[in-house]
DNA sequence: CACGGCCCGGTTGTAGACAATTACAAGCTA
DNA sequence: TAGCTTGTAATTGTCTACAACCGGGCCGTG
């Protein structure tokens, strides 16, 4: 097993020597930011610097500006002297969460009705076809609830034409969902239901009808946020919206 | 003159020496946001590391951090392996921002008029008593335009109780919000109707009237935009909210 | 005279070494 | 034995030096 270049993948992430466009630091963000988010370091974990920099093959300047970054992405929780770890999630911040989504989506989704291209909600609609055929052959549903629905609510943000909404949504607070996802394993109870309230979305947009969108795009969240509740308060947690 | 500590003012920032428990690159974060949002350093200004590292008396590592984290804050704009200048905040972000802030800030009423104590409500109408004596007086309008009704708008958000949105409006948005004020030095030409507008919002807060604090947070912004429209297409712009 | 390639100064990106602070543990004292 | 003090190891914070990349000016050529 001696090998001449670092491209064995006994760990989970060992190498990014090969060189794109982006900086050392640029990477080693993603790719730690990857691995928080999927899961595959712990809330709570401690991330020793002079660690880490070896795992990931660069030293620690490019290291640091990427905790930094994550830091203020509220990621990662660092204490000056102490160290930094993975921030750990509660379950009020997480409805905290969704109250936020609530109103910054259903904004979206009124944007949206306004300033969609008729390309982008076919396009919209599609995806929903073929969600409804997963959906119909039972095929590996964890994947679309995982990430297919985030499609779903990502296209509908961006159709949104406001930048900073944008910037705050998939830049901010997505991050925080697809890792409480990727914690809790949660596969929703509900999957036909949310299907519903997608497709009524799309309809209201089909119909450039930004009120009904506004109001179905809450309705949708709020209820998720409640099945969380309920589901949270008996033992594993469970989302979708 | 001949001053022996970096005392004298002549300069913008010198000296930030003297420690506190913070951290270098905490201190020189502070420092640079402050500049930037007081309009010490004008947009679009380039911002070479080693000048800026030597003025604020400290190596480029913390620097470097500190202009990530300022970068993070759309505060700075950087590409890399060419540099980092100052935001240019465009008119129509601007309006951007205020769309997000009506939704944000009406949630943000609304969560208030049920969750602040009596206390603070109280507080609050007398920061208003303050603003309205000041506003009769004549006295020194500008510092009413200019920090005043921030505070108003600021105690209000806390209110909410809900860090997430706190998080994204003082600790995101505002930031942009003041560097605007300063940038365009705005006196709002309409501080009795926004007087009256924040003292509506209160009696809302005061009655519990969650929906109401709602629609009038989200109408009080609203106008504030609408004004910031009428006024940039003639001239110079202006603003309150 | 215009256009393209090359060289050079300067800036940013990265690495490694040094200093400061914290946390833990062993030893001393009451 | 309990509590405090102090010493030590390890981690983080910071600095200096080196390497890589970009932009602008110069020269040669069509």
């Amino acid at each position: 097993m001696s090998a001449p270049h670092q491209n064995t993948a006994a760990e989970p992430s060992l190498d990014l020597i090969e060189s794109d466009g982006r900086t050392l630091a640029d990477r080693v963000f993603s790719r730690l930011q990857d691995d928080i988010v999927r899961g595959h370091l712990l809330p709570g974990t401690k991330l020793g610097e002079t660690e880490l920099a070896s795992r990931y093959g660069v030293s620690r300047g490019p290291l640091r500006e990427a905790i930094r970054r994550l830091e203020s992405r509220k990621l990662l929780e660092r204490v000056p002297h102490v160290g930094t770890r993975v921030a750990s999630l509660s379950l009020p911040a997480l409805i905290e969460i969704y109250h936020v989504r609530e109103a910054l989506e259903g904004m979206a989704a009124r944007l949206a009705a306004q300033f969609m291209t008729d390309a982008e909600i076919a396009s919209l609609a599609d995806l929903l076809v073929q969600h409804e055929q997963q959906q119909d052959l039972k095929e590996d549903v964890a994947y679309f609830q995982r990430e297919g629905d985030l499609d779903f609510h990502y296209r509908i943000i961006q159709g949104s034409h406001n930048e900073t909404l944008i910037q705050m949504l998939i830049g901010g607070l997505y991050h925080m969902v697809r890792m409480y996802r990727y914690q809790f394993s949660t596969v929703t109870n509900r999957p036909q239901r949310a299907l519903r309230e997608h497709r009524g979305i799309v309809e209201a947009l089909e119909a450039r009808d930004g009120e009904m969108a506004e109001l179905l795009m809450r309705r949708h969240i709020s209820r998720a946020r409640q099945n969380i509740e309920q589901q949270t308060t008996q033992s594993a947690g469970t989302a979708d919206g």
